[in-house]
DNA sequence: TCTCCCACATG
DNA sequence: TCATGTGGGAG
């Protein structure tokens, strides 16, 4: 099976835009019935119904698996750990799907978006804006490895993407998520159909997207929230270690042969403020200077203003108490209108009221509007790796969909705004990128928008005109220009193949495919690093 | 002061 | 072997 998902996934984004305004327009974006306050923030897009191959995707209804625990994180701000090698994300993403054609194929794959343009800090035992979010990282995405299988493969069994890894390696190899850490994130899920009648690269392709506003996140490459730390420990099995008895606060170190209790440095950092804010609270008179009464190794701690608060945003009383995750339920049809979807993205970014192009204006969400869901994906990534079905056994008609644990295969798409790091994009999978690489990426992918620039840019990204000529870029190096090798190209894509195992060498391990060549995204022998040069110089529109 | 990295222990 | 959080220390 040949497939082109990027392109596929292109096509979506400029569906999803143009669709969606005929909805906002319609004042359907709020018609929210209780009962979907159990399923994602969804948009969708499909082809025209007169084509026959959207008749489901807007059916499609997914259920976060673990929604309790999930929202349990969210309610203390949930945090995430990113590390240079990867880190699994707590609670996993696993979904329960139903609603889809039980013939018919999609490719299930997660991204994960700035939740917004800032940067975080912890204080005061609390996120607070603390400035500027840094440029987007190139935006990849995670494939699920099942995929693309069919509607009954899918809505067999919970689809797990517990394997996918976020890293703050700019420079990952390994086709993690790569994410700033103390930003702010969503992940999102994407289901692209994708049946043989309805290869990549068509336009007569469709796709939704689901949004669970409780599994946003903030990236951190240590815990700051000792809340969090412990329903870490408290949930996840591979951190049973850490349980202790007196409610996990305290566990036993063997060092020197000796047993001890230990006392993380989080849990006595927490007390403090906690004690500080209580007895700020009480003195705020003036009695207490900052170096009262507590730990003097902390008094950095205490020492923080209190009305520090006030210079910052408050993420009261966790930075996830933003927005009611049923607010909107969207599926769109593609209205094939490139123009329109053009102007859609060069909408400013962070414009609440951007409006101003009313016809292109989607209906935000409380908190993380913006740059999520009330803009067009605008630069693209596609990356996964590892990911596994859920006790998924069968394989569908040649999909291979069983013992997904063994595959490796991942897709990747790099986004490359051109405003991100002053024009020079990261090209993490640089050396394994050939000139005839081939799958375009066509995720939207709103973390280039995350940057406040004028989404002008984005609408490079968002649109995707079948008379512009795709080619394949060979991405550069970080120092280098983003522009494409190839004149009037707007793409970067690559096709990798990767050796199940051997991900410390994955600069040698993957091999460029052409189009043509692609072999099919599910094959676990592959891995699908495809970069999309969001440049505008580097599109065209032949 | 804050953030990140890495060796380490644990399961 | 891998996935965790910890804690010391570097920058």
């Amino acid at each position: 099976m040949k497939l082109n998902a990027s392109e596929m996934l292109q096509e979506k984004a400029s569906a999803v835009t143009d669709e969606r305004m005929s909805r906002v327009q319609a004042g359907r974006e709020t018609d929210l019935l209780p009962e979907e306050s159990q399923l994602s923030q969804t948009t969708a897009a499909s082809v025209p119904s007169s084509t026959g191959l959207d008749q489901n995707i807007e059916n499609i209804k997914v259920v976060l698996n673990e929604r309790e625990l999930w929202k349990r994180f969210h309610e203390a701000g949930t945090e995430m750990i990113i590390t240079k090698a990867g880190r699994r994300m707590f609670p996993s993403y696993k979904v329960k799907v139903t609603g889809m054609n039980p013939k018919t194929k999609y490719i299930l794959l997660i991204d994960v978006v700035p939740a917004d343009d800032h940067r975080y800090k912890f204080c005061d035992n609390k996120w607070m804006v603390a400035g500027k979010a840094e440029p987007a990282m190139p935006g990849r995405l995670y494939v699920h490895p099942d995929s693309p299988a069919t509607g009954a493969h899918w809505t067999r069994q919970l689809v797990s993407f517990q394997k996918l890894k976020l890293t703050n390696n700019h420079l990952d190899p390994f086709g993690h998520i790569i994410l700033n850490s103390m930003h702010k994130y969503q992940p999102r899920l994407h289901i692209v159909k994708a049946d043989e009648n309805n290869a990549f690269g068509s336009k007569n392709t469709a796709y939704c997207t689901h949004v669970f506003p409780e599994t946003a996140f903030i990236s951190v490459t240590s815990y700051q929230n000792h809340k969090i730390t412990q329903l870490k420990i408290e949930n996840n099995p591979f951190a049973k270690g850490f349980r202790g008895s007196e409610e996990g606060d305290l566990r036993i170190s063997r060092l020197d042969g000796k047993d001890y209790p230990v006392i993380s440095k989080n849990i006595v950092r927490q007390r403090i403020i906690s004690s500080h804010s209580h007895l700020a609270g009480k003195l705020r008179a003036g009695a207490l200077t900052g170096h009262g009464p507590v730990l003097s190794s902390y008094q950095y701690e205490t020492g923080i203003p209190l009305s520090n608060s006030e210079s910052h945003h408050p993420l009261t009383p966790h930075f996830p108490q933003s927005r009611d995750p049923s607010l909107m339920y969207h599926c769109f049809k593609h209205r094939d209108n490139p123009r329109q979807l053009e102007l859609e993205c060069k909408r400013p970014y962070l414009e609440p009221s951007s409006v101003g192009s009313e016809e292109h204006y989607f209906c935000s969400p409380p908190s993380y509007e913006s740059p999520l869901l009330s803009h067009s994906y605008c630069t693209e990534a596609l990356a996964s790796r590892e990911a596994c079905m859920y006790g998924g056994a069968e394989t569908e008609s040649g999909s291979g969909a069983a013992d997904k644990d063994d595959l490796a295969m991942w897709a990747t798409v790099q986004a490359y705004p051109r405003y991100s790091i002053d024009g020079v994009p990261y090209q993490p999978f640089t050396p394994h990128f050939t000139s005839s690489a081939s799958v375009h990426s066509v995720v939207p992918h709103p973390a280039s928008s995350m940057v406040s620039q004028p989404q002008a840019d984005l609408g490079v990204y968002s649109t995707a005109p079948v008379q512009r000529s795709l080619s394949v870029v060979p991405p550069s190096p970080p120092s280098s220009s983003c522009s494409p090798a190839v004149p009037g190209s707007r793409n970067t894509s690559g096709l990798y193949h990767k050796k199940p195992g051997s991900p410390l060498q994955p600069h040698r391990e993957f091999s460029a495919c052409s189009t043509q060549e692609a072999p099919s995204i599910r094959d676990s022998s592959y891995q699908y690093p495809a970069g999309l040069i969001g440049a505008g110089s580097h599109w065209t529109n032949n």
